[in-house]
DNA sequence: TCGTCCCCCGCAATCGCTTGCGCACGGCCG
DNA sequence: CGGCCGTGCGCAAGCGATTGCGGGGGACGA
């Protein structure tokens, strides 16, 4: 690889030199800073983060734990972050934490070795990585799902209001039996939006019945005229089993359901769902990550984006 | 950051020491290692990537320069890359051609400079980032759309007869009329297709019609009674036309299409599609570049993986 | 002519780690 | 008892950048 060295000694000065003209760090005479500049182009000259980086401290790279597998609107997501984090000048080093505490312990722990300036961090249930992080001082800021307590910056999608539309949604067509399917328990977004639910159902003055709270369709069946699905992986399970069992959705069952997908509009009846804000909910995470880089002692920020409501037919509307 | 000078001095030894016993470089005394072993502990040492790298020269690290907007199985492609990558020790540095070979170019530089010790790369079309790769001697594999020159490692899906499966089989439903909906020409992957589509039709007996192979469905409305479809993109475009006027896909207009959905069979009719072997596209890649990285003197390779054809009903086979 | 002040630039220490060399200490053989 | 060899470790030189400090020399005023 080219050095400064090489770049220095074709431009006749010192690597001092070379280094202050390309960070701009001191200023340089003009007929000097030509030469370096004609130097580097002739060489191919590019840097070398690694050493740069052993002196500053700083790598201008984000980490970027989370879990890859089933995640719907993964791409979506990295690609804001993504972005986000280019224009702002940083890399990305991406990590699966395949869902399990200790992966991502280790993804962690990969991450500081490599010394990221930031973690962008969804972190599994029963984490040891996000202790560990704050007690450290690295800089990160949780995605997606949230942690109650607010000792850390991070962002997601608002979810117990959303449900609750939802589910006041049904109930204003005139539903009386509204089940929910979600998924597993202890993920906080599944707790959120229970909650959610449980408002909604009291807001509509419908009773609540935890029969009809369930991980999959089928004990649902004849049982609700309405449904509440919570996530992607979940609405595909619904689907399938509807098809299944001949349920007509829109006519037999009432549906609708979070996470917005590009065929909503191709399947019959057309999906009334929940569209999170993701790429809002990535540029803000990586703006509360290089905020808090710039400022670590400021205060934990937890913000929660707004989903919007695509109205299509499932829900039994026409138009 | 806790140092390796820390740990030695607590354990009482000199860091050679110490950075034997981690990397096992060098026959220990047993109890000193214990020492050491300790110390590591009690400190939560977890070293420095960054400080190994310049001495070593490498990273453990993978460049994955890629398209993130409008790729349907990115997910799918970069889920697979990280695990295999992370199977053999390697972090993954991500970062967004944006479609453009200007930006390909300085995320490919950025990439450099960051010392991955490999590239891979889905190139754009005038990419001017891959000769540059090759005169640097960095290792690099394509993934995913493929140039003429065998002269680099790739690694993609097998186009030209998988479309003329699909092409013949419409053939062998009777289709007398068969168009083809492509993405951009130039595009190899499209190139490709297209000849593939030809060749098909050759096969068939069917004579090529270039008012046939067009970029969206309208120009064919009437013109065709089967189509194949090259991409995702495409096909959301052409589902909705379709449903716009009222096609009937199936019934109306036999369909084949190139991707895998996760939601192929809760439309009506079921897609047909060609499935692209897309995690064993990454995992291929991934061990490929780290043989060239082993190994810098072998000879390119070209890997073309067989897509599968997952038959439904939008053909218009019921069945 | 000489002192002062600026402008430009180079020296060398430093970041945290790896690694070639070489030293010290025992044990063993002759 | 001396020399040799094996075992266990430490010294110090880098890796390629950044950066505090200081030095040389020209311009200008006294």
């Amino acid at each position: 690889m080219v050095t400064m060295k090489e770049v220095a000694a074709l431009a006749g000065v010192s690597i001092t030199t070379v280094s202050h003209v390309i960070n701009e760090t001191r200023p340089v005479a003009a007929s000097t800073r030509e030469r370096v500049l004609k130097a580097i182009e002739e060489t191919g000259y590019t840097g070398d983060a690694i050493a740069r980086s052993l002196v500053t401290g700083g790598t201008k790279s984000l980490g970027l734990a989370v879990s890859l597998v089933s995640h719907p609107y993964f791409a979506e997501l990295i690609a804001a972050i993504e972005n986000e984090a280019a224009h702002a000048g940083y890399s990305l080093v991406l990590i699966d934490t395949r869902e399990s505490a200790e992966s991502e312990q280790a993804a962690v722990r990969m991450l500081r070795s490599r010394r990221v300036d930031g973690v962008l961090l969804t972190p599994t249930s029963g984490s040891a990585a996000l202790p560990e992080l704050r007690r450290l001082g690295v800089p990160t800021v949780l995605v997606d799902r949230l942690t109650l307590a607010q000792d850390t910056d991070q962002v997601g999608p608002e979810n117990v209001q959303a449900t609750s539309t939802l589910v006041r949604h049904l109930a204003d067509l005139g539903h009386r039996r509204i089940g929910l399917v979600t998924g597993a328990p202890g993920v906080p977004t599944t707790d959120e939006r229970v909650l959610g639910y449980r408002l909604g159902l009291g807001r509509a003055g419908l009773k609540w019945d935890e029969e009809l709270v369930t991980q999959s369709l089928e004990p649902l069946l004849g049982q609700v005229s309405g449904l509440v699905v919570s996530d992607h992986q979940v609405l595909m399970g619904v689907l399938g089993a509807a098809r299944a069992h001949g349920v007509r959705i829109g006519t037999d069952l009432a549906l609708v359901t979070y996470g917005e997908v590009e065929w909503a509009e191709l399947v019959e009846p057309p999906l009334t769902t929940m569209a999170q804000p993701v790429e809002e909910i990535g540029r803000t995470a990586v703006r509360l990550l290089l905020s808090r880089i710039a400022d670590p002692e400021r205060a934990p920020e937890t913000i929660r984006l707004a989903p919007a409501l695509k109205h299509r037919q499932s829900c039994g509307c026409h138009q």
